[in-house]
DNA sequence: CTGAAAGCGCTAACAT
DNA sequence: ATGTTAGCGCTTTCAG
């Protein structure tokens, strides 16, 4: 039978003669039409169930797979989300900021999970919206994720005016008009500096630099809190700069009138640093000093002693970020979420 | 005169009143044709300098941005680097290796330094060349960096047979088919246990799971130098489970034989775990047990006792992935690259 | 130097 | 349930 003699022609499983490379190709090979086979592909309903498989053997033999831009802009979804690091107010042309870069993984894990491709982009501000505009308006994603808002609320307020899916990780301020999910950093700033104080510190210090909001606003709270007590507190503005933290440092202890016996820190990172330092110098803690950090980081309760510090939950602010991020893209609304951070008791303080 | 009152039309430079969202929108508005626009926005020389700069104008004016998909579709370059991160052989379906993001941040630089855009995956090996071949075959990147190998060694060498643009991060195999960048790492075990035994260390242990090549060749150095010098070196497998490192390592110091004086570690990760288990159980570091760390994260020299680690190049890596990848991109041929650690001796060892 | 025309490979109406 | 028809918005010959 001639039918008998076209079936023998499936015999060639293993070697795919004919290039397929389109969706024309493979539509060809199965003798449907293109449109057949995207919706084959698409795993649509409205496709013959056995078809649909066939097409998808069919698909898996000759390791075809659909391109993804001719999809992308027809369909008018990428599939892809933006997140963006500012590098704003510190020079550091570099991601290394460690809690940057935890966030960052969680966020991967969390929009892998939705189905979602990550576009990483860090940005230098440059007091135009043009580095936030460049992602947000080249059709390239579906959505931006922004770790950190830098100084730059007033430019990404500019933007959201005309661009939706946009959650930035941060502080909250009052009348934003971007979606924040992040820290109540004040309170962070507070617990420390109260802890600090309950624990019989006296002469105090905010280490870190206030270029961002988030640190201003830690050292806010902070300093509210020594006021409450009548105390005052210095602040000694440490830059990010890795390995020239040291230097900095030791040049904050150095001054005449530095002998802070409590410190609030910025960031794990920083605190980390000054326990060094100190340790170098000798100083014993918490005895001489006592340190706060800010983060939690996996590493805080790796340090020696154990680091006392301000918990951010990163895990679930990733998952929360994604969540607004969906919505909006949905066409939903959503609003800021401002997440209590916790004082962990470890033992760079006297508790 | 005539041409001031034509200057006097470009007064509406404030309210875009028309969309302007294709480049026939832009070219309708500039009176010219999409072509045009398309080159004088790519900057394109066969364009008049002035219309181009009138053009250029307008796109600002209007915040106009091409349409990437559609740019990238038509001219079959994306500008996209996938960065894939396998996690293979450590069951954790989460990025938190601070090794793997503190060379994703690197990579991030670097490409971005090269006008690419990067792409993020996390992939989970699955036994078939799926995992990689959904990011290589999606039309979605002009290229492929695989932030570690795990065991897929033999899955990227087929991969690369139909794939060029690829580079790895990882330890070279003799024969092996995809380009590699990466560090000695029998060299970089050898090292640290020399280092070891020559600081008078007997009772030796490596800690590290042996399930990706790359810890698993460090372990082969490490057990060449320790048989070289007559002293055999037990293998304690720790996963990098994070928060749950603690008791495997308290397990592992509670086993029967477990009076180790002398420690190679998989990474400065365990290393830091290590001697915060020890500093616990009141041991002395490098009095009673010395320790080496792997990657000189820029941690490692924060840690008390500062760790004594074997570095690996991350940053100088970081460079040479991307120039390689830009090469193979681009059509030429390049080979893998071997750096050789070197020893970094603070003071987790008597020196 | 610029315009017109032809797709890149796919998806989504609209038919059938 | 499947085929047909039209584009998505851009780039790039090819003319002029």
């Amino acid at each position: 039978m001639e039918d008998s003699d076209l079936g023998n022609d499936d015999t060639d499983t293993s070697g795919p003669d004919v290039e397929v490379r389109t969706l024309a190709d493979l539509a060809r090979v199965a003798g449907v039409s293109a449109g057949t086979v995207s919706r084959a592909l698409a795993g649509k309903s409205l496709v013959n169930a056995e078809t649909r498989e066939r097409i998808q053997a069919l698909a898996r033999q000759y390791g075809f797979r659909p391109n993804q831009m001719a999809s992308k802009l027809r369909s008018r979804r990428t599939g892809v989300i933006g997140v963006v690091i500012p590098l704003g107010h510190e020079k550091r042309q570099q991601i290394s900021d460690p809690f940057f870069l935890t966030l960052l993984g969680h966020l991967a894990d969390q929009l892998t999970e939705a189905g979602y491709d990550l576009m990483l982009s860090r940005a230098i501000p440059d007091g135009t919206p043009d580095w936030l505009e460049r992602i947000t308006g080249s059709g390239m994603v579906d959505g931006v994720l922004l770790i950190g808002q830098s100084d730059q609320s007033e430019v990404i307020d500019q933007v959201v005016s005309h661009y939706r899916p946009l959650v930035a990780w941060g502080n909250h301020r009052e009348g934003q008009k971007h979606i924040v999910v992040g820290t109540d950093n004040e309170l962070g700033g507070r617990l420390a500096a109260e802890h600090l104080i309950a624990c019989g510190a006296r002469r105090l210090a905010f280490f870190g630099d206030t270029g961002g909001i988030e640190i201003a606003t830690r050292l806010r709270g902070a300093r509210a809190a020594a006021e409450a007590a009548g105390l005052h507190i210095t602040h000694v503005p440490i830059k990010l700069a890795d390995a020239e933290m040291g230097p900095q440092l030791e040049a904050a202890f150095a001054a005449p009138d530095a002998d802070y016996d409590g410190i609030v820190t910025a960031s794990d990172l920083i605190a980390m640093s000054a326990l060094h330092v100190l340790h170098e110098m000798g100083r014993k803690i918490p005895g001489d000093v006592q340190i706060v950090g800010f983060d939690d980081l996996p590493l805080a309760r790796l340090t020696s002693p154990p680091l006392t510090t301000v918990r951010q939950e990163i895990g679930q602010g990733a998952k929360v970020m994604v969540e607004k991020i969906r919505a909006l893209i949905e066409g939903e609304t959503r609003i800021s979420k401002v997440m209590p951070p916790t004082l962990i008791v470890r033992e760079t303080t006297r508790s």
